[in-house]
DNA sequence: CTGTTAGCGCGTTCAG
DNA sequence: CTGAACGCGCTAACAG
């Protein structure tokens, strides 16, 4: 692999040319350019961006840390940033944790070694550690999704609490009175949000709290699929399951099936995120959805405030809104149909 | 942020000792070794893996340029090769093209600029010069899930040739005689490779082969929508539809849909690659199911051995077996139910 | 066991 | 318009 040195001799010049006309920076003759041009097509010279960055001090890249690639709620996060990002002409290095934070510790040591100039964070649980420790790098971050306790970040997020509030409102409108909630782990502010919003809907209402309709898990299908059981297997079983995401809905979706109950006929379920159109053969799932492209764009285009020193001292929170989209998965209770609209 | 010369001089020891300390490498005295780990610890140190791969000539570092980052058959890959990587040691750069050559090609440059070790591509199209770019600066590649031709290069892909055929013959027992295939870009190997299983599959039963009946368009639901309503359209309509993904079936299925038609009563649609569990609330859709997260796996094992030096000189070729999975989306045609289980 | 020297590939500085 | 010298942060090779 040649250098730029190897382009300079070939060329009959300085290396110091070469690097100008690679970086369009200063004057060079039309001549010399059109040598160094034609050496460097000759020797296939490719730039070293390491030997570059570690001059410039800058590797015009991000990072995204997130939590699950397989579901197209951050998937679809992932396409807005990525635009954003390349508006600017940054690279974006995607990360993807599981939801461990021991995964994601170990890619935030990473990405500082390897010097990426920002970094967009999906926490995987909701703790300040990981984000101070990139801030005490001097690394810029923005914070995604998840609040994240006492630190100084800014956060694009959507609000879970209302989202959560007004599907549970919904379902009560529709005479709901046992109504399980099914949510993410206990420390993650997204699973947390969902259930302050489903309680305040419950009890501005009058209507008693049952801690066991409440249940925390994991987002994922195998985690609903046990938590809709154990909701089901109650003295006073619920009459509606609400998700607290697409993957925990699918597993209470079978587990549903497998009890022999129908939906909405006999049970209602509802959820927060929507699948991509591509996926659902027939939309079916009534849901909150939410804003995952804007989010995704919004926070980089913060990041890039930031980077570029044109964003305000003070931390900023940004709440975007979520969207209750009604189907076919949630009828009346004990009343054949529902509203169903075919 | 502090260099390895900062902690040299905290700790009273020369950057060599430091140096050794990090790498584990050589001897260092327990005195020695205890003041640097104190003083890395109090200047919160991060090592500069720039500086570092500029000296050793390696990043630990691979790229996985796929072409669809919301499907999950490619997420699915991606976590096999991810997986793959960490046994090494390794971190994996995701870069998605969106199926566009022009940004495969700007991915591919920079990740050459940022001296990745190794390149794992599903090629946007079934072109040998992207892969030639790569060899020529001497990185190792691994082609996944596509041909290229007349590339001298490692391959790991599905038998799409096959997994069409027999998909083909399965439909031709249940009755069909009007089989449309639905299929993606003619310059993807992928979507030419389901032509010709499904062809050689109609001319060993002697069937005509109706030129109408094959489609080509992208792998999205927008594109199978429109090939669905363009051979619904048809003089002889077929009485099956088969897709050539699970995007183009989505689209499909709502072109159905949208026509009144149910599956499969009135037409039985089919599709290659299964959606994750999650996904499907009901598993509804026969389809061709890929091994993709093996694919992605043993591309990157591959990779490896290329890079430690252990593979044969010889290009390898690995074509992993399809399998079908028969479910409620195809029955005979004309007749009500055709195979259902329930 | 430890330090010194040199150089990875590039870009900034400043003098021609 | 062009080039020489230097250093970014780190480690291999060699002394001691």
């Amino acid at each position: 692999m040649s250098t730029i040195r190897d382009v300079a001799r070939h060329a009959g010049v300085s290396t110091m040319t070469v690097s100008r006309v690679l970086n369009n920076s200063g004057y060079v003759s039309v001549e010399a350019r059109e040598r160094v041009e034609a050496a460097i097509a000759e020797l296939g010279y490719v730039p070293n961006s390491l030997a570059r960055s570690l001059r410039s001090k800058q590797t015009r890249t991000v990072a995204l840390v997130f939590t699950d690639v397989t579901n197209p709620f951050f998937t679809t996060l992932a396409r807005g940033a990525e635009d954003a990002a390349s508006h600017h002409d940054f690279n974006v290095i995607l990360c993807n944790t599981d939801e461990s934070e021991a995964k994601q510790d170990r890619y935030l040591a990473v990405l500082l070694q390897k010097r990426v100039d920002g970094i967009l964070l999906v926490p995987a649980r909701s703790r300040s550690e990981p984000v101070m420790l990139i801030q005490r790098q001097g690394v810029p971050v923005v914070v995604m999704d998840r609040r994240v306790p006492a630190a100084q970040v800014d956060v694009v997020r959507c609000d879970s609490e209302r989202g959560a509030y007004e599907m549970t409102r919904y379902l009560m409108d529709l005479g709901h009175r046992h109504i399980a909630l099914l949510t993410g782990p206990e420390g993650v502010s997204t699973a947390r949000d969902r259930v302050l919003g489903y309680l305040r809907a419950l009890s501005e209402d009058g209507q008693p709290i049952e801690d066991a309709m409440v249940v925390y898990g994991d987002f994922t299908q195998a985690s609903g699929y046990d938590m809709a059981q154990q909701v089901l297997g109650l003295p006073l079983p619920p009459t509606a399951l609400f998700a607290a995401n697409n993957f925990i809905a699918a597993g209470a979706f079978r587990a549903l099936s497998d009890a022999g109950l129908e939906v909405p006929t006999d049970v209602s379920i509802v959820t927060f995120d929507d699948l991509p159109a591509a996926w659902a053969y027939e939309p079916f799932m009534t849901v909150v959805e939410q804003p995952a492209y804007d989010m995704g764009y919004q926070a980089t285009e913060l990041l890039f405030a930031r980077l570029s020193g044109q964003a305000p001292d003070a931390c900023q929170e940004v709440i975007l809104p979520t969207r209750i989209i009604v189907r076919h998965s949630s009828g009346s209770p004990l009343v054949t149909g529902g509203p169903r609209d075919h």
